[in-house]
RNA sequence: GGUCCCAUCGUCUAGUGGUUAGGACAACAGGUUUUCAUCCUGUAAACAGGGGUUCAAUUCCCCUUGGGACUACCA
């Protein structure tokens, strides 16, 4: 029977590496239908952080996360909260100095100090040198009954070799005399994390132990621990490590690490749990798709599949998921709510891959638009000024068109709809870009006729009529659509990119319009004496 | 310095003792589109180097190089 755990420490936040850790250990459990247990190591007092608990356990909710033991969900193994534990470390660790397998040492902080800067001074490993395990019983009689603090080391027995398998890496043989006297019970009578995760892992009969590859070089000491405890260590499985773009450890220092920053930023849970899944696994041959739910993710999942090397944290593809995962769910809702209203719908994509859905009544369709708006209303919430979302017919009207756009990221679409408010110094510019296809003379004829088409309408509130009216002119002057409104939009934003002419006309209003037209040709003539 | 780990396009990766070394993201180019972010098509881009083993190595072994982790009374 499978027993793992995810064993973070609260420090406040879940760092995006611990998430792919407890997503293999899930992922690796639930697949093998065995227990999940959620431990938190805590032993660090000046590492607490309130609330830390709560907002972890509402992260990994989030996710979908769930565990089968642990703080406030209970079972049979509790406490799963290390400080409330101290007195289980404190008899372990008694035992193991009953059976030699460790001793008080009551060397100052300022001894050991000095003792390893001599060591780096002669280009030696920085290691305890021993001076407390030489100390007779009466002598740690004696410094206790003084009241010296004292810490409780772990003796590695020297001159052996130990090793493991990893179920990733294969054999690792560490010999025991380069390894250090582990300080396994610290002054202030909580363990360190190398006492206190060797025994929780043994009580509460975790068979498999997932983690970063940091911890390599510790668990030699934990195969010794297990050893003199007599007990059977379990199955290690070192992951690789997530990557700064340097390729140093991810770390604060270059960029977010933490989980709740992504999900802030906008980007989907899904999103983040495959993307993450990707970083160090790979389902193998044959897959086609890079696109998996969780319950995908648990019923492909290997650790035989889980590389050795460490995996850089590039956010690109990040955004290239979130994309994908946001798309999807717009259009099923979409879908399902077009089925709902209407079971003889219809829905096809333009060549600009928005969506048309056709209803077989007038009322579906108006309902169906009501949706559709409230959808994007939701989409846009959070990432557009309070003001502008007041004109809700605004963001229906407008944002239909640019759904795909919308979806991608969210936090560019603020300086995409700015365009619409910014009224920046006019007039500007004609840009004439090249791929235009327009020439000078051309541009300003079709500006001028735009305008006497502007001039004489009313129909600036709504879009549907001005673009009729200005693709009629497009015809009636024999040009390609491109050739006439590429420099009408430049025109009115006075931005070689901005929203659509429409778009723009619409917003602008009839005055501003006109206006911006108008010292647009002036300005160009001006300038041309 | 010591110990340990790792090594396929820029990034995530597939892959096998014999392949035109495949895909995705990014980049670039072209196309569609009233421009950008969508969509379509295409281009460039990798087996770190040197020895072995072998008829044959990207693949197996060794060395070198490079990168990384650890080296706390933090986890």
């Amino acid at each position: 029977m499978v027993r793992t755990r995810f064993a973070p420490s609260p420090t406040g936040y879940l760092h995006i590496g611990s998430l792919r850790t407890v997503l293999y250990d899930y992922l690796f459990t639930r697949k093998e239908k065995g227990t999940f247990i959620l431990r938190i190591e805590d032993t660090d007092q000046k590492r607490f952080v309130p609330g830390a608990l709560e907002n972890l356990i509402s992260i990994l909710n989030t996710f979908g996360i769930d565990y089968d033991e642990g703080p406030i969900k209970g079972g049979k193994y509790g406490p799963y909260i290390q400080s409330e534990r101290t007195d289980i470390y404190r008899r372990h660790a008694q035992e193991l100095i009953d059976k030699g397998a460790a001793y008080r040492c009551f060397c100052t902080e300022e001894r050991l100090e000095e003792m390893r800067k001599r060591q780096a001074e002669a280009k030696q490993a920085p290691m305890y040198d021993r001076t407390c395990m030489k100390l007779g019983a009466e002598e740690v009689e004696k410094k206790i009954s003084e009241g010296l603090p004292f810490v409780i080391r772990q003796k590695i027995p020297h001159g052996r070799t130990v090793k493991f398998d990893d179920l990733i890496r294969g054999t690792i043989e560490f010999e025991t005399q380069t390894i250090d006297d582990q300080v396994l019970m610290k002054s202030d009578g909580f363990p360190t994390y190398h006492l206190a995760v060797v025994v929780d892992d043994h009580l509460m009969e975790i068979t498999h132990v997932m983690r970063g590859e940091e911890w390599v070089p510790s668990t030699p000491k934990h195969i010794l621990l297990y050893e003199a405890f007599g007990w059977e260590p379990p199955r290690f499985a070192h992951l690789p490590l997530l990557l700064n773009k340097d390729k140093s450890k991810l770390s604060k220092r270059q960029g977010d690490v933490s989980v709740e920053e992504y999900l802030n930023k906008g980007y989907s849970k899904e999103a983040l749990i495959n993307f993450v899944a990707f970083l160090g696994w790979h389902p193998g041959e044959g897959e086609e798709t890079e696109i998996f739910t969780l319950d995908d993710l648990i019923e492909k999942f290997s650790l035989e599949k889980v590389h050795k090397a460490g995996a850089v944290f590039d956010t690109d593809k990040l955004d290239w998921f979130n994309f994908h995962w946001q798309k999807r769910f717009h259009h099923e809702k979409l879908d399902n709510y077009a089925k709902q209203i209407d079971p003889g719908y219809t829905m096809e994509k333009s060549q600009k891959n928005d969506m048309f859905y056709k209803f077989t009544s007038p009322e579906a369709a108006n309902r169906f638009a009501e949706y559709r708006g409230g959808l994007l209303l939701e989409l846009c919430k959070s990432h557009i000024p309070e003001e502008w979302m007041k004109d809700k017919d605004f963001l229906t009207r407008t944002l239909v068109t640019t759904e795909e756009k919308i979806l991608k990221r969210p936090v560019d679409i603020k300086e995409y709809i700015g365009f619409y408010f910014d009224m920046k110094e006019f007039p500007k510019e004609l840009i004439l870009n090249p791929k235009m296809k327009v020439d000078e003379p051309t541009a300003l004829l079709g500006l001028r006729k735009s305008l006497e088409i502007l001039e004489k309408s009313d129909d600036f509130d709504n879009q549907d009529k001005i673009k009729e009216s200005l693709l009629k002119l497009v015809i009636d002057l024999g040009l390609k659509n491109g050739q006439v409104l590429w420099p009408l939009r430049v025109a009115l934003s006075g931005e070689e990119f901005s929203p659509g002419t429409f778009e723009l006309i619409w917003a602008l209003g009839k005055e501003e319009s006109l206006k911006r037209i108008r010292q647009t040709i002036d300005k160009h003539f001006t300038n041309k004496p």
